[in-house]
Formats: structure tokens, sequence, C-alpha cells
DNA sequence: AAGACGAAAGTGGTTGA
DNA sequence: TCAACAACTTTCGTCTT
């Protein structure tokens, strides 16, 4: 975690030891615990380059390139046949020298290709993991994600997009910063009703074909950032903490939405410190349903035989 | 009157034949 | 590929504070 005086002062307490948790993507009052801002907008150079060359071709001169068209229309073919301009047949000795220019014009444009490609989603990649406020390390890891995927050519025939929000679900998985499947599909451009779907759909081929080996996020991961969130104190956030690590143990959680545990944790020991969160309160946070934190919190109650 | 509760019906995803 | 299933949501009337 990375800690930089923030120019601002927290509109709560007045402090202004505020610092930035690019691992979290928030700015934290130090004193208060106030969450001032929840998605800092990295504010580096719109362009990052993966490699030397890429540097080079971002440099801030001329242009920018358009890597829409395949090859600019300047490319020159080196015809097949084995006759010159003028109908003379060709030499042997050059019709072979022929034939290996010709192989290698093929062989580096298709490489040029595939590199224009990566450059694009690569792009995509960044521009979307800015959107949505993700630290850096976040970002770089969803390129080296995707790097792999592409490599092993496996992009053919499946939506881009998906697969670009599919790395950069992972990398947040991998990074510990949480970040649900709905929260990174609404970046997306694709069809808002399928769009988590073929975003899942996407990251579950992605960690088959990668053998990125996920363990389905605990609700401890998620819970630091909606207590942030939620500006619970800190009595709440250990009770909360206590209570999943006890509800886990039990083993009744399992099967059921992370989410919807860490809420009714939440709720529950808001109201066993006597600091209640009202239900809806959780709910707007967490974008669950009150009838969620209910079941979920009567189930806790019941296995953990908590007295109220 | 606000907040919590719970029944009932509906939705989307998983599983196993 | 299809039905059964569990978890979750939506909706809405009722109870509690």
């Amino acid at each position: 975690m990375e800690e930089i005086e923030y120019t601002n002062l927290c509109p709560e307490c007045g402090s202004k030891h505020l610092t930035r948790d690019y691992d979290r993507a928030e700015v934290i009052c130090e004193k208060c615990g106030l969450v001032v801002d929840d998605a800092i907008i990295d504010q580096t150079p719109e362009w990052n380059a993966y490699s030397y060359e890429e540097e080079n071709k971002m440099s801030r001169t001329g242009s920018p390139m358009n890597y829409t068209l395949h090859d600019k229309g300047l490319s020159t073919e080196i015809s097949s046949g084995n006759v010159d301009y003028y109908g003379k047949k060709i030499s042997y000795k050059n019709r072979i020298a022929i034939h290996r220019m010709r192989k290698w014009q093929y062989r580096t444009r298709a490489r040029n290709t595939a590199e224009r490609n990566m450059l694009n989603a690569l792009k995509k990649i960044n521009q979307m993991a800015s959107q949505m406020g993700l630290p850096k390390s976040v970002k770089e890891n969803a390129a080296m994600i995707y790097r792999k995927v592409a490599e092993k050519n496996i992009t053919r025939g499946r939506n881009t997009e998906s697969i670009i929000a599919a790395s950069i679900y992972a990398s947040c998985r991998q990074c510990k910063v949480p970040r649900t499947l709905d929260e990174i599909s609404d970046y997306t451009n694709l069809d808002n009703s399928k769009a988590k779907r073929k975003v899942g759909k996407s990251f579950r081929f992605l960690t088959r074909t990668l053998n990125l080996g996920f363990v389905p996020p605990s609700p401890e991961d998620y819970m630091p950032r909606y207590a942030n969130e939620l500006n619970l104190d800190q009595d709440v956030r250990e009770k909360t903490f206590e209570l999943l690590r006890l509800s886990q143990k039990a083993g009744f959680t399992v099967g059921k939405n992370p989410l919807s545990v860490v809420a009714a944790a939440i709720y529950l020991s808001s109201k066993l410190c006597g600091k209640r969160k009202k239900q809806h309160e959780i709910v707007e946070a967490i974008g669950i349903t009150e009838v969620s934190i209910r079941n979920r919190y009567k189930e806790m109650v019941e296995k953990l035989n908590i007295k109220l």
C-alpha cells in the first residue's frame, strides 16, 4: 500500500492526514477512517507502453497512428508467378531469393497484425482499469494475463471485450482488490443483460486454459472495502471480522454469495456493538437485497448461538 | 412512521441424468 | 439437452419499535 499525502482536508474531521490506498483505490482519512474518495483516477499519462518498441510508437510526435487499418494501405505484394514485370522468365537463383523474400514479408506482416491487436487490447485494458480507478499494479497484471491468453491463440472467435474484462477481473482477484463481476461488466460495451454472463464465461475459460486455480473469493476479501464505505468504527470492524471467521469455520457460508455473508456480518456486528446500521444502508453499499441480509443474518444468529 | 420481518412467486446458474 | 434444485431477488402485506 502506497501512502502519499493528499492535498485536501477530510470533510468529516478536518484532518489533513489523508492517504491514498492504491490497493483499494481509495483515499482514506487516517484520523476518522472516512473514505474521502473511492475511485481514485490514475493520473499518469493515458498510455502505457509494454515494451521498448511500443514506447517508441507512442512518443508524442506527429499525429497518432491509426491502428484500425490493417496495413494502412502501404504494403507491397510480392507476386508468386515466375515471370518478371516484363514477362521475362526469372532465373532459378532469383526465384529462390524472391521466394525467401515473400516468405519473410508474410511472416513480418502477420506478426504486425498480432501486435496491433495486442496493442489495441492493452490500450483498452488501460482505459477500462482507469475508469474503474484501479491501481497501476492491477492494470499491469491484467495486461500480463491478457498477453498470456493472446499468446495461446485462443482469443479467436471470442469476444475481445469480454476477455479483456475477464483479465481485469482475474487481476483484481489475484491482487485482492475486491471488485465484483457485476461492477466490471458494467464498464464494458457489452449488452447489459448478457454482459455478466459473457464476462463470467470468459473468466472461467481463462482460468482453465492458464491454470490460474482460483479459490472462490471469501467474504473477508470484500469486508474492508464495505466497512470503509459504511464508515464502520473499529470495534464494529473487528466484530465483523470475528463473525466472518467463526461463520467460515462453522461451514455454513459455502455456496452462499460472499456479499450476502459480509452484509449479514456487518448488520449483526453493528447491532451487537450498539451502533446499528439500517438494512437499507447496507443494501445500498453492497448491492444485494434486504431479504438476503435477513436470511444470512438469521442463519448466522442461529448457527453461532448468538444471544441478542 | 420508519424499519424489520417473512411469505410467495420469479430469475439465472449449476448439476446430474 | 433438459429437468430438478438451491440461492437470490422482487414484491408486498404485516409486525415492531
